[in-house]
RNA sequence: GCCACCGUAGCUCAGUGGUAGAGCACACCCUUGGUAAGGGUGAGGUCAUGGGUUCAAGUCCCAUCGGUGGCUCCA
């Protein structure tokens, strides 16, 4: 009979199978009531389980012993929250099949069949939540009651739902000996849902929600399947943490590098020059220029040459990449010459038959580069090389043009054109450790540099069990092998992720959040043992035979302007001195200072700092708000005081008034925290006694 | 590409089928000041674009373009 094991060590025994709210019970009358769940041998259950066996029992409640939101009781809320919200969609919408609801980061989901004719939209979102809060009143059961599958299967082809029948059908492929119902209510006669569970004991304590939005989403995430309406809903313990969370988003809303970028002038996207074109205007230019010169110096000092190319090549040269016309869908179609267009139309080709041309890339044509790496190539092969000259380190910010789907461009992180912070290395098969290593210290030295400690790493090897992988395998070996051991040496936490390999060679990729909780991959370092091939590169080798380079292709930071979008966020717009568009701004108190403060700038400017004069009519209160909104990290307020004393009256965005120091102490101690990119700075030194 | 929502002054947003609005920004005038908005006056609009309904459309309908959220995709 059960000897039950709780989180403390102690154990209490039963004679006979006892459900786990018991055994809450037992323990306290208080936990008992505040239990919304269990976990059984760390498996999460409903309080409502019934434990026969000995096992290790954990009560879960909405807090952890520290205060804080417990996950595992979030999950469960979610998951009971979906429910509810699926049942009151229900109510509210008449034909609606439930097809998957399952909670997720940040809140829940349910994927829905909408009948055409009555689509869902946020002016239901009210009768919807009212209906939720109807039912959480109602307070009823959550109750399990499981059927051997044949049963189950027969009572689903009864309900009619070709989705649940689906599900069941996974489950049971999955291994599952029983499908498992969850009624609100009583059985056959409330609500219910085909439902693995667990659950919160009641629909009472699902917590405080909100429907949060609507959009569509494919039956198994097949577009070609159909087309499913999925809400979005959150749910907290109460309404107070709820409520938090709005104000959180909120927040995370003004961060939004789409709304700082308009705020700060940083960059403009205009219909009229086409969707997903950034236009960077001086000051996002600024920080663009800082960025890639920080990069290029960094990339020269591992022994890189940079390169220029152009935005085009012949199409050909992407027939031989192969990138053509395997990824013609998502490049902009080729340009034709207007003679060429011209001959075409004299020997009367059709409409019809010049875009089939253009479709196969049987003409003649450029194509805007989708990638620069064949144009580097094309570079490498322009000389023969020996053993001794590898490895060869190319690198541009080339731009590149990729025509991505109409709904998912937006902002700087998905764009049309973009550049890439792009270099391709030619080297032995010897020298791909080594080089890989070189890369993510390249990685490492930037991000510590500019304090992003909140990204993740994933290592795609390949799949051992597809054939469409290219290369020797036992160079694949080793190139996974390199492409993991340089991970480690990240001192990041990666994953290693089968089956993600590109199909030419294995690849580390860097991924991070926006403030909005969405994931961009940033850079990837690729090993390529394909287009080495395709264009019959080689090198001579110590043994005076040809031999084939391995090729890397490295973008650390991916492109320019996701990198700098995901900066834009990561400061707030608050960028370190040495990145900011404008590092000091000079404040006269009164135009009687103007002429000291244009002395003050004049010098500022000299020693090659990003210095403004606030000329305005205006009072200084108004200067220094305006300078804050603009970010600019140090304000100098100057007045008969400061010109008398030859000083300035510091004001940093973060700290405030931080007092007054002798001009040419702030220009040389400003000059510091510019070189040395925020090591030192003028706060530390006004820090310093005088 | 798919679904929902949205598009009004440079920006943020009001606006009941009946004369186009506010705040900020901008220009000019007054104010000459010491750490997050001094005061006044003024200018600024093809209400995304194109059709339609109506005596009358910013408002209702359709299409197109663009934006937002998610789905799909992302070499």
């Amino acid at each position: 009979m059960p000897r039950i094991t709780l989180p403390d060590g102690s154990v209490k025994a039963y004679d006979q199978p006892v459900f786990a709210f018991q055994v809450a019970q037992d323990i306290g009358p208080g936990l008992a009531k505040a239990a919304l769940g269990c976990k059984i041998d760390g498996v999460l259950s409903d309080i409502g389980s019934l434990i026969a066996s000995d096992c290790e029992l954990s009560i879960v409640t909405a807090k952890t012993r520290d205060g804080a939101l417990d996950d595992d009781a979030l999950y469960l809320m979610r998951h009971s929250c979906a429910h509810v919200m699926a049942e009151a969609v229900q109510r509210v919408v008449p034909g609606v099949l439930l097809v998957y609801g399952p909670p997720v980061e940040n809140g829940f989901y349910y994927d829905m069949y909408v009948p055409e004719d009555r689509p869902i939209s946020s002016a239901d979102f009210e009768a919807i939540e009212k209906e939720m809060a109807a039912i959480a009143g109602e307070d009823r059961p959550f109750a399990r009651y499981d059927r051997p599958v044949a049963e189950g299967v027969e009572k689903l082809k009864d309900e009619g739902s070709k989705y649940k029948l689906d599900n069941a059908q996974r489950a049971i492929e999955a291994g599952s000996a029983e499908l498992s119902w969850y009624t609100t209510g009583e059985p056959g006669k409330d609500w219910e849902d085909l439902c693995r569970g667990p659950h919160v004991p009641t629909t009472g304590r699902i917590g405080a929600f909100k429907v949060m939005s609507v959009a569509s989403s494919y039956w198994h995430g097949d577009a070609d399947s159909d087309r499913l309406t999925r809400l979005y809903g959150i749910t907290f313990p109460d309404k107070k943490q709820l409520d938090e969370h709005l104000v959180r988003l909120e927040e995370a809303k003004k961060r939004d590098h789409r709304v700082l970028g308009k705020q700060l002038k940083l960059f403009y996207i205009d219909e009229a020059v086409g969707q997903g074109l950034v236009l960077w205007a001086p000051n996002g230019t600024i920080v663009r220029r800082e960025l890639e010169a920080f990069i290029l110096s960094e990339l020269i000092r591992q022994g890189y040459q940079q390169v220029c190319t152009p935005h085009i090549g012949k199409l050909g040269l992407y027939k031989t990449s192969g990138h053509f016309p395997y990824y013609q869908n998502s490049q902009y179609p080729p340009l034709i010459h207007q003679e060429q267009m011209r001959v075409l139309v004299r020997d009367g080709c059709s409409c019809a038959e010049l875009a089939n041309l253009l479709r196969e890339g049987d003409i003649d044509g450029y194509l805007l580069k989708p990638m620069n790496c064949p144009h580097h190539i094309k570079l490498f092969d322009s000389e023969p090389h020996s053993y001794r000259d590898l490895p060869v380190r190319l690198a541009e910010f080339g731009m590149v043009y990729r025509w991505e789907q109409s709904g998912e461009v937006g902002g700087l992180t998905r764009v049309r054109g973009f550049t890439q912070d792009d270099a391709h290395i030619f080297c032995t098969e010897d020298q791909v450790e080594q080089e890989l290593m070189g890369c993510l210290e390249l990685v490492n030295i930037i991000f510590n540099t500019l304090e992003m400690k909140d990204y993740r790493v994933r290592v795609g090897l390949r799949d051992k069990d597809s054939s469409k992988y290219v290369g020797e395998m036992e160079n694949w070996d080793r190139a996974e092998a390199a492409c993991v051991a340089a991970a480690e040496s990240l001192g990041v936490p990666f994953k290693k992720e089968i089956g993600e390999a590109a199909f030419y060679g294995p690849k580390v990729d860097f991924i991070v959040k926006d403030v909005l909780g969405r994931d961009w991959q940033l850079g990837t370092v690729q090993v390529d043992y394909n287009l080495p091939e395709r264009f019959d590169l080689s090198y001579i080798g110590a043994d005076n035979q040809q031999h084939r380079p391995v090729m890397i292709h490295r973008a650390p930071f991916g492109s320019i302007e996701r990198f700098v979008g995901v900066l834009i966020e990561h400061f707030a717009g608050a960028f370190p001195t040495w990145l900011s568009p404008e590092q000091v701004r000079v404040l006269p108190v009164s135009d009687k200072f103007l002429d000291y403060g244009k002395e003050v700038c004049d010098l500022l400017k000299a020693h090659g700092r990003r210095a403004s004069l606030d000329d305005s009519s205006e009072r200084v209160q108004a200067k220094i708000r305006a300078a804050q909104e603009m970010q600019v990290p140090y304000m100098l307020i100057v007045g008969g005081r400061d010109r008398d004393a030859r000083t300035v009256s510091v004001r940093h965005r973060r700290e405030g008034d931080v007092g007054a120091m002798p001009l040419d102490a702030f220009v040389e101690a400003l000059d510091d925290e510019v070189r040395s990119k925020g090591e030192a700075t003028v706060l530390e030194k006004l820090q310093v006694p005088a």
